[in-house]
RNA sequence: UGGGGUGUAGCCAAGCGGUAAGGCACCGGUUUUUGGUACCGGCAUGCGCAGGUUCGAAUCCUGCCACCCCAG
């Protein structure tokens, strides 16, 4: 199983062999760095996989797992070979950022695999990524990610290396409830990622730990300079990572090239042609530059996106409003609290209240109510769910109704 | 080659003698594990062109050019 499983690990190297570098100024104790791993067992029994990137957070978590006095093994994944994109700062998991990932395991002396993923990255967030903007949608290829590779096909290896645990750098809690683990927002708002991770199934968080979750800001670059590693003062990631510079159009053009087909321009309402644009897949709902109509007595946002017409339709911000939601493949983490719910429809929009309108998890389609009406509601992104602190689950926005007029 | 109208930044447009509003678009910044939104900032030494009057003209005068409408 092994060698099959690992045949393209390329590197690999013995703990025990390591000389042991000096860490004095580590601020943790053994015992508190184990306390963020939730290990079942005295640390020394317990055999922890972190998810290395290359990056600050994850070598970070590899840092704490090591000062656990748990064996630790460091896995990262490759996912793309984007040569090009080699002297990108912040990216992860290609070219630099595995050899930082390399650079930090050796400098803590644990063990790393490094795991081609290209193939199965790329059908199964790269892929979905271009066909979802095809169909006129907006993709969050990071919730791909997380679901795929990460948390099923990571994970399943961190499994079948008999580890008790999988430790991600993602800032969110994993707290323990009545009915079992929980998924809870960073403690620093800032940083929460939890919109990345309503998928997680029960299964999987039983598994994860996400030691960083209840970080102060600032916390985990101090913690990487005490451990003295080489990517403390590495840039954090932004974007999407397999987009070297940020024109996430070309790469679906390069896989689509029908995307870049030019359709019309059309006033929602008045039915107006406007004007032309590059492409469908250079639009989201709720978009307002980019457009290139001026001329105009107010803004214009794109209102909807039709694939098969390749137009997109335009309208003042009112027609943005949304009364409710319809979302697929809904996923439930622990039980449904009967409290206010609050949802968030983009990663960096505050929860807003809501009401649940049918079944959640199990992938049932579900449809959310706002109180009040939200703008700028994607088809294709996800719609979080929240219990104050608590992610609830959540699903992803097939549809929206318009809040009436 | 008759009459009327209009020409101000990429677009829409105010100004009607005192030294170029505003909106849209665009660009930059802030925020940020989705190039969305929001917020902040920038954006016409020049007002179709050439002359003239005036201390001073986008604003008045003359000529020319372009486009539009009506009539032929």
């Amino acid at each position: 199983m092994r060698s099959e499983f690992w045949h393209s690990t390329v590197h690999l190297c013995n703990a025990r062999n390591m000389p042991q570098l000096e860490t004095p100024t580590f601020p943790l104790t053994a015992t508190r760095a184990a306390a963020l791993f939730d290990l079942p067992r005295p640390a020394s029994e317990c055999r922890i996989v972190v998810a290395m990137s290359g990056g600050v957070d994850s070598s970070v978590v590899a840092a704490l797992a090591a000062q656990s006095g748990a064996e630790v093994i460091g896995i990262t994944l490759q996912l793309y070979d984007y040569g090009a994109a080699t002297g990108r700062k912040g990216a992860c998991c290609a070219g630099d950022d595995i050899a930082d990932a390399r650079a930090v395991a050796d400098r803590l002396g644990i063990a790393h695999y490094v795991k081609d993923h290209e193939s199965a990255f790329r059908e199964e967030v790269v892929e979905q990524f271009a066909d979802s903007y095809m169909a006129g949608r907006t993709p969050v290829p990071c919730i791909s990610c997380n679901m795929g590779p990460k948390f099923t096909d990571l994970l399943a290896m961190a499994r079948e290396l008999g580890a008790d645990c999988l430790g991600t750098g993602h800032y969110v809690r994993r707290v323990m409830g009545a009915a079992g683990p929980e998924l809870h927002r960073a403690s620093d708002p800032a940083r929460d990622q939890s919109y990345f991770l309503f998928a997680t199934t029960e299964d999987q968080l039983d598994f994860l730990r996400f030691p960083l979750g209840g970080l102060p800001k600032d916390e985990t670059r101090a913690l990487a300079k005490a451990a003295g590693l080489r990517n403390a003062a590495k840039p954090d990631s932004q974007d999407i990572c397999f987009v070297p510079d940020g024109d996430y159009a070309n790469i679906v053009k390069s896989l689509r090239p029908e995307g870049g087909e030019p359709g019309a321009i059309v006033h929602a309402q008045s039915g107006e042609v406007l004007g032309e644009h590059r492409g469908i897949i250079h639009y989201t709902v709720g978009q307002r530059r980019g457009l290139e109509i001026g001329g105009q007595p107010e803004p214009l946002y794109v209102v909807g996106i039709d694939a098969q017409t390749r137009e997109v339709r335009v309208g003042p911000r009112a027609m943005l409003a949304v009364a409710s939601a319809r979302l697929s493949a809904t996923n439930r983490i622990g039980p449904l609290p009967d409290v206010q719910l609050t949802a968030k429809v983009r990663s960096l929009a505050k929860p807003v209240p809501v009401t649940l309108a049918g079944p959640l998890g199990d992938g049932a389609e579900t449809i959310i109510v706002f109180d009040n009406p939200e703008f700028g509601v994607a088809p294709g992104q996800a719609a979080v769910l929240y219990a104050g602190e608590r992610v609830v689950g959540g699903g992803w926005i097939e549809e929206t109704r318009a809040a009436a007029d």
